[in-house]
DNA sequence: ATTAATTTGACTATTTTTGTCAAAACAAAT
DNA sequence: ATTTGTTTTGACAAAAATAGTCAAATTAAT
């Protein structure tokens, strides 16, 4: 259950760079990608992908991360999020089929 | 699985109100509630609850139905819905036990 | 064909998000 | 304990997204 900011932070930590350095490789700031890691600041999608080919992670996995992160930050306060989901996932399986499918 | 805006377009006409009507009644521009019946645009969490008293429904059901249609329309193009879900539910709910208990 | 109802789109105002920067806080090392 | 290096914070401005208003266009009904 690790969020997006963990996971880089970690991949940082592990190979010994500074945020400095990663934060002029990827062309973002040095104070967004510190926010990142916290969680204080949402990534876009391209900048997702961006940390993922940096430190060489499954691309599709930190998006799932990520994601995932934002919809529990959107609807943890809620009481039925089980049922959210559950109604989520069936209209988005839908959305997808005829998006394919069209 | 309807969507917020095939219930509130199917309780206005079978109760047999006309846009103009229900806009007046909710101080909404009539052109937004158009908008919000066919899912053009996203109605905020306030006006959810304002549709869900003035048709007398059941205000956790449609927030329900309008929180799965915004989650569900951020991910349908993904690949890994399931798992992305999966994930999103196992964070919410333990923010939600550091929320409350907090 | 007239009237009534809904939908569309352009426009503005407001809010939210984004990036940038410098200073503050913190940590490590000498 | 002062210097040096790193991270975090917060203020600010620019840019983007969202929201509401309105009138005209379209569609439907009589």
């Amino acid at each position: 259950m690790e969020t997006f900011g963990d996971i880089i932070k970690t991949e940082r930590e592990s190979k010994g760079l500074i945020l400095r350095k990663v934060a002029s490789a990827l062309d973002i700031d040095q104070a967004i990608v510190s926010k990142f890691e916290r969680g204080e600041r949402k990534a876009s999608k391209e900048q997702v992908e961006k940390f993922a080919e940096f430190y060489n992670l499954d691309k599709h996995k930190l998006i799932t991360s990520w994601l995932s992160d934002q919809i529990a930050n959107s609807i943890f306060y809620e009481d039925n999020i089980k049922e959210v989901l559950k109604v989520a996932e069936e209209k988005a399986i839908y959305l997808k089929t005829i998006h394919d499918g069209k």
